[in-house]
RNA sequence: GGCCCCUUAGUUUAAUGGAUAAAACAGGAGACUUCUAAGCUUCUGAUGCGGGUUCGAUUCCUGCAGGGGCCA
C-alpha cells in the first residue's frame, strides 16, 4: 500500500539525517488542500535534530526522493510533509474499484461472533430493539469485510418474568385460543400494570414463574410454548425485514439450566453462599457484587449469561464473542466477564461487551400501541409514509428501504456510548446527512450509468485526463478500505457513515456543476461514477443498508 | 453514599494529540430549468468553567458545575 511506502521514505530520510527514534506517522489530512497524506516526524523529531520544525521538514523532504504514486511533496509551516498523489495514481484505483472494493484482511482467519437484537418473547419489539439490530448488523457485516468468518446469533429472553406477566393475562382472561402478536402484546401490557396494582396478581404471576422455570407440563406451560413458538417466528419476520439472519440461536430457558449448574459447582471458589442465594464478591475487584441464584433458587440473568458463554463457546469457539448491549448494562457485563474469566479464562478473555448508547425520547410522540416506548413496526411504517410521500414512482419496495435507511441511519451516524437523542421530528432526517441521501447518490449516479448505457468496465485512460481536474469525491475514493479497516478495528460503524456522507456531499456538488454525458472527458466521467456508484454500494451494504438503483 | 459515562453553532452530530473545529437541520440570499431538485451554490453561527502536561489540547490528567446510568 501506498501509505506504508511514504512511510518507509520518511524512515529512510529520517536515519540519512540521523534521527533513530522516531517511529513516523502517515494520515488522511482533514483538509483535502493539505494534500492526500500527511507527516507530523519534523514537529515531533524537532527537539531531537535540535531544529525547528519548518526547517527539519524541508531537510527530509530533501532527502526523500521521488516516491511512486506520489506527484508532489511539500513542505509547509509549522512543519507539516505534504503529499499529493499523481493522477496516475488516481486512475489506476478508479479502474481497479470492483465488487470487492474495501474488502480487507486485518480480521483474517478470525472466527466472530455477533450477538445481537436481543428479544423479548411476549414482549413488543420496540425502538430500542431497532437500535440494537441496526448496530449489530453493522458490526457484523464490517467484520465480514475485514475477512472475519462472522456467524450471527440472537439470544431471546423467553423466559423471565415478563414472560410471566403475560402468560398470566392470557389464562386469566381465556385468549389461549386467540393467540396472536396483538392479543400477545395487550397481554403483556395487562399483566404488568396488574403486577403492580394487585399484591394477589403479584403473587399468581411470580407461582408462574417458577412454573416457567421448572418447565413442568400443564396448561402454563401449553400455553406458553404456543406463544413462545408465535413470537419466535414474528421475531424473525422483522429482524429479515430490517436485513438480519441468524445462524444460531440460544433461549435463557437452557442457558438458565446450565449457567446455574455451573455456577453451583463453582461454589465455594468463584462464588459464594450468601444468606440463602449465590452471589459473585465483584467487590473484591473494584465491581458490583451480584446475586446469581436467588434465595428461592432461580437462576437469574447472571447466570444465564455465563450459561451462555458455555453453550457459545462449546458450539462456535470462537476467538472473539461480541455481544451488543444497551450502554446501561455496561457495569453488570463488567462483573459478568470477571466472573466467567475466574470459570473459564477463554470465556471472559475472548468475549467484548459492546454498549451503544441509550434512547433519549424528546419531543413529538410517536405512536405507539403498548405504554410509551414506539414500537419498531409502526416507526417503520411512519417514517414509510412519509417517505411514499417524496416519491413519485409509488414503488412500494423502494419506500420500505428508503424509510429503513432514514432509521439506521439515525442510529449509526455517532460515535458508540453515547447516547441517542430520538426525536422523530429531528432524528429521523430524509434530507441532508440522512440514510435516503446517500440512497439517493447512489440512484442518480446508476441513472447516470444507464443512460450511457451502463460502463461495466472502466475504459482505458491515458493522456487525454487533465491532471489539474481532480474532483474532490475521486480524491476520497482511494480511501475507502482503510475507512473499513478502521470501523472493524475500533468496532465502530459512524466511521463509515460519516466517510460515505462525505463522499456522497461531494459526488453531488461534482454532479450539480459538471455534465457527465456528452461532455468532455465523458469516457474518464463515467468510470468516475462508476467507481462512485459501487463504494456507494458496498458502504450502504456495510450499514445493512439497501442501495435501491432508483428512487 | 460508592462507581461508570456524557457536556462542541439555536438543534442533532463529526473531528487519529496537529494546520482555518467539519456537516446537516432551522434561518437569510441565490442559480440552472439539459444526465434524478430526497439535489446544487452562498451567508450567519460553537469546544460548560478553572488549573496542569505538551512545540501544539475538543482530544490526555485534575478540580468544579450540569446531565445520564449502575449498585446498595
Amino acid at each position: 500500500m501506498i501509505e506504508k511506502r511514504v512511510k518507509e521514505s520518511i524512515q529512510t530520510a529520517l536515519k540519512k539525517l540521523g534521527i533513530h527514534s522516531i517511529e513516523p506517522k502517515v494520515e488522511y489530512p482533514a483538509d483535502l488542500s493539505h494534500g492526500d497524506f500527511s507527516s507530523n516526524v519534523a514537529m515531533v523529531a524537532s527537539q531531537e535534530a535540535k531544529v525547528n520544525p519548518k526547517e527539519l521538514a524541508e531537510k527530509i523532504v530533501a532527502e526523500l526522493g521521488a516516491i511512486e504514486g506520489i506527484e508532489k511533496i511539500e513542505a509547509v509551516s509549522p512543519g507539516f510533509i505534504n503529499f499529493y498523489l499523481s493522477r496516475r495514481y488516481f486512475v489506476d484505483v478508479v479502474k481497479s474499484i470492483d465488487d470487492e472494493w474495501g474488502e480487507g484482511q486485518s480480521l483474517k482467519g478470525k472466527k466472530i461472533l455477533v450477538e445481537y437484537a436481543q428479544p423479548n418473547l411476549f414482549k413488543p419489539f420496540h425502538v430500542g430493539h431497532l437500535l440494537n439490530t441496526a448496530i449489530g448488523e453493522s458490526l457484523s457485516r464490517i467484520a465480514q469485510f475485514a475477512g472475519a468468518s462472522v456467524v450471527n446469533i440472537s439470544y431471546p429472553s423467553d423466559i423471565s418474568l415478563g414472560v410471566a406477566k403475560a402468560v398470566w393475562s392470557i389464562l386469566k382472561n381465556k385468549k389461549e385460543n386467540e393467540l396472536s402478536i396483538n392479543t400477545m402484546g395487550e397481554a403483556y401490557a395487562d399483566g404488568t400494570k396488574q403486577y403492580e396494582d394487585s399484591k394477589e396478581t403479584k403473587e399468581e404471576i411470580d407461582d408462574i414463574n417458577v412454573a416457567l422455570n421448572s418447565q413442568k407440563e400443564g396448561d402454563v406451560w401449553n400455553v406458553y410454548q404456543k406463544g413462545r413458538e408465535l413470537n419466535l417466528n414474528y421475531f424473525k419476520t422483522i429482524a429479515k425485514r430490517l436485513g438480519s439472519e441468524f445462524a444460531g440461536m440460544f433461549f435463557e430457558s437452557e442457558s438458565g439450566v446450565i449457567g446455574k449448574q455451573i455456577v453451583l459447582d463453582n461454589t465455594p471458589g468463584v462464588f459464594e453462599k450468601s444468606e440463602g442465594a449465590v452471589i459473585f464478591k465483584g467487590e473484591e475487584y473494584g465491581l458490583h457484587t451480584r446475586v446469581f441464584i436467588t434465595s428461592k433458587d432461580l437462576p437469574v440473568y447472571e447466570s444465564k449469561d455465563i450459561g451462555l458463554l458455555k453453550l457459545k463457546f462449546e458450539k462456535y469457539n470462537p476467538d472473539i464473542s461480541i455481544v451488543v448491549t444497551d450502554i446501561e448494562q455496561k457495569q453488570y457485563f463488567e462483573v459478568i466477564k470477571k466472573a466467567a474469566t475466574l470459570i473459564n479464562k477463554t470465556w471472559g478473555e475472548n468475549s467484548l461487551y459492546w454498549q451503544h448508547g441509550r434512547l433519549r425520547f424528546e419531543g413529538g410522540k410517536v405512536s405507539s400501541r403498548y405504554g410509551n416506548v414506539p414500537l419498531a413496526e409502526d416507526l417503520i411504517d411512519q417514517v414509510k409514509s412519509i417517505v411514499s410521500k417524496k416519491q413519485s414512482r409509488g414503488d412500494e419496495n423502494v419506500s420500505e428501504h428508503v424509510a429503513i435507511a432514514a432509521l439506521k441511519y439515525a442510529f449509526l451516524r455517532s460515535s458508540s456510548g453515547k447516547n441517542v437523542i430520538f426525536d422523530f421530528e429531528k432524528s429521523i432526517s430524509v434530507e441532508g446527512d440522512s440514510g435516503p441521501y446517500l440512497q439517493y447518490s447512489y440512484a442518480r449516479a446508476k441513472s447516470v450509468l444507464e443512460k450511457a448505457g451502463d460502463v461495466k468496465k472502466a475504459p482505458e485512460l491515458t493522456q487525454e485526463l487533465a491532471p489539474e481536474l481532480i474532483p474532490e469525491f475521486e480524491r476520497l475514493l482511494p480511501r475507502f478500505p482503510s475507512v473499513v479497516e478502521r470501523a472493524a478495528q475500533e468496532y465502530e460503524p459512524h466511521y463509515v457513515t460519516t466517510y460515505l456522507t462525505e463522499l456522497a456531499g461531494a459526488f453531488n456538488s461534482w454532479y450539480g456543476q459538471e455534465r457527465i454525458i456528452d461532455a468532455e472527458y465523458e469516457a474518464y466521467k463515467l468510470a468516475l461514477t462508476r467507481a462512485f456508484a459501487l463504494t456507494m454500494k458496498n458502504g450502504l451494504w456495510l450499514l445493512g443498508i439497501e442501495a435501491p438503483e432508483r428512487m
